[in-house]
DNA sequence: CGCCCGCGTGCTCATATGAGCAAAGATCCC
DNA sequence: GGGATCTTTGCTCATATGAGCACGCGGGCG
């Protein structure tokens, strides 16, 4: 009886999807009234049966942004699709692409946008239009300008992004982490730094990503640390870095003495800001994101799918740490 | 412009399909009128990014049976959908069940049916449903009951289906190829095979399958033939074998003093039948299928998606040999 | 044995969608 | 620059679809 309803949904279903028949004719070539048929068709698309997909670089996957939002109280989620994408680059380039549109879609326009450096934020610059926005002031908000193998990278990012936005780049000139405190405090408090930071702390938006705590981080890539360094601090809980700073799964700083020579806006300004935007993809940071989305350190969420349902399962139940959405 | 279009589309039918909003919503949310909404949509769905697919281990590909209908002119075409499915066993298991529903659906039911033997036609037998017909006579169209390795295969397939159907079966006493034609000749005109043979060409309908030209045969199973002669076969132009019966591309019998020696319904009878099932899945058998398909040895062909695929785009050009349709 | 509850069914009506058409705009050719 | 044509746009109307409701049937319970 019900095995045979399942039966008659997926014949109709064929004949409406495929055959793009009316439901009346469904009806009609089953034997069945066209109610039936609607009840059937619904059935099947409850039941999971029936599977729409939107094939397109830029295509997104709403419901799961919705559920994104709400199980991790983010004020925007922006989900890209990865059906049929077929390497972890592309993935990267497609939600770059998102963020890119994401900003150049956001109203009121920021006049002041702190963004981090690092393989994603560099797509992101490449991918924004040019003259995306009317006069933006770019600041850096964390060190690390000189030492990337790359060298310039991280200020190629900054100037990119600003040129396109037809505004200026205020470029923090700093490594990312030092070796004593003392420096760290020296060179923070020198002027051209500290005008920078605090430009920085009253930006009116946040752009950043994240990086996993393995060998493969741009701060090892850049001779910040070791992959020693990241093993222990591995050990100690650590699932990744914001900024160049490393967190554990709550969100919490793994290591205060590192953290301490380490430059840039502290956490907390990004816990506290209105709109900060995380932009994380990829399996291997799927640690991170839930420690930066949970501990309420980004505000808006730009990811892949794959990424987004990993939240959304594993976040379901450790809701706390959460930020009230916007 | 036309690039902004289809961002367009994809954004509008995101919003369709995903959020479950209305066209008039969607237009309110784009900006745009409900009208050109719809056109957006309509665009989305010819470019082909919309791609809706059933998902069930029944679901069947319509517009893909209506082209083949008409390419290869069959009557009917049944064909399968393989969206999600693992392994070739598992398609092989669809199609016989899809060839059996479509046994069950036939009207009028046929009095008598013949069919031949072979795995696929052993696993329809498997899936058909108990009492699936209130009395069919279920007839061998060629030989080949005792060689076979798993003794009896041939048999229980046959009886099975009378069995399920309310009927009797009737088998056909003899190999399905001798080693001499006189051989041949004098057991056709025994009375056990003659009556049978008889009853074979009285069918209403025939229900057969195909085998690919290589050592992985039936026939080479079976003993009847050797890697050797089926590579001999091959040489000369066969693509598989229908019935026991070796036929090239064009559907005509490779070796005739091979065919002789070969016990059942010859070709012509399944071609001039009005009702002729063939079941064939699987890429070993694309060749053979084309050979079954273009030279009208069926009116009816269940297939799997990638075969009827293959049959569409090969077939098309060479549309000569087909038989009218009914 | 009859009554009541719940479910499935087919209806009415409101709404959403698609076809076809006339006007406006863009484009191209002279 | 002007006219012809071709495309795009917003409309009217017919059709398709979905929500909610009343009816009838069957099964459990008094």
């Amino acid at each position: 009886m019900i095995e045979s309803d399942e039966l008659l949904s997926i014949r109709a279903a064929e004949l409406y999807y495929e055959d793009d028949k009316t439901q009346d004719e469904i009806g009609s070539i089953l034997r069945l009234t066209r109610w039936k048929v609607g009840r059937l068709l619904a059935q099947a698309k409850a039941d999971g049966f029936i599977r729409i997909e939107i094939v397109h670089p830029r295509a997104r996957r709403l419901p799961i942004e919705r559920r994104l939002r709400e199980t991790c109280g983010l004020a925007d989620a922006i989900v890209v699709s990865t059906a049929g994408v077929d390497g972890e680059d592309e993935v990267q380039s497609r939600v770059a692409q998102a963020a890119a549109d994401y900003l150049t879609a956001l109203r009121p326009v920021p006049r002041t946008l702190g963004i981090s450096w690092g393989r994603t934020l560099h797509e992101i610059s490449l991918h924004l239009e040019d003259g995306w926005a009317a006069g933006v002031d770019v600041v850096q908000i964390n060190g690390g300008v000189s030492l990337t193998r790359r060298a310039g990278t991280a200020a190629t990012t900054a100037v990119t992004i600003a040129q396109k936005g037809r505004g200026q780049a205020a470029l923090l000139p700093s490594p990312a982490i030092l070796e004593h405190r003392e420096t760290k405090r020296a060179i923070e408090s020198d002027r051209a730094v500290g005008a920078v930071l605090a430009h920085a702390r009253a930006a009116d938006a946040y752009l950043f990503s994240a990086g996993p705590a393995d060998e493969s981080s741009v701060l090892v890539d850049s001779g910040y640390l070791t992959a020693d360094d990241v093993a222990g601090l591995v050990r100690r809980g650590a699932v990744g870095d914001v900024v160049g700073r490393y967190i554990d799964a709550t969100g919490a700083v793994v290591d205060h003495e590192l953290d301490e020579r380490t430059v840039g806006l502290p956490l907390e300004s990004l816990r506290a800001a209105t709109l900060s935007i995380a932009v994380i993809t990829g399996a291997a940071k799927h640690a991170v994101a839930r420690a930066v989305v949970g501990s309420g350190l980004c505000t808006v969420l730009v990811t892949d799918d794959g990424t987004a349902e990993n939240l959304i399962t594993t976040q379901a139940r450790t809701s706390e740490g959460q930020r009230g959405s916007a």
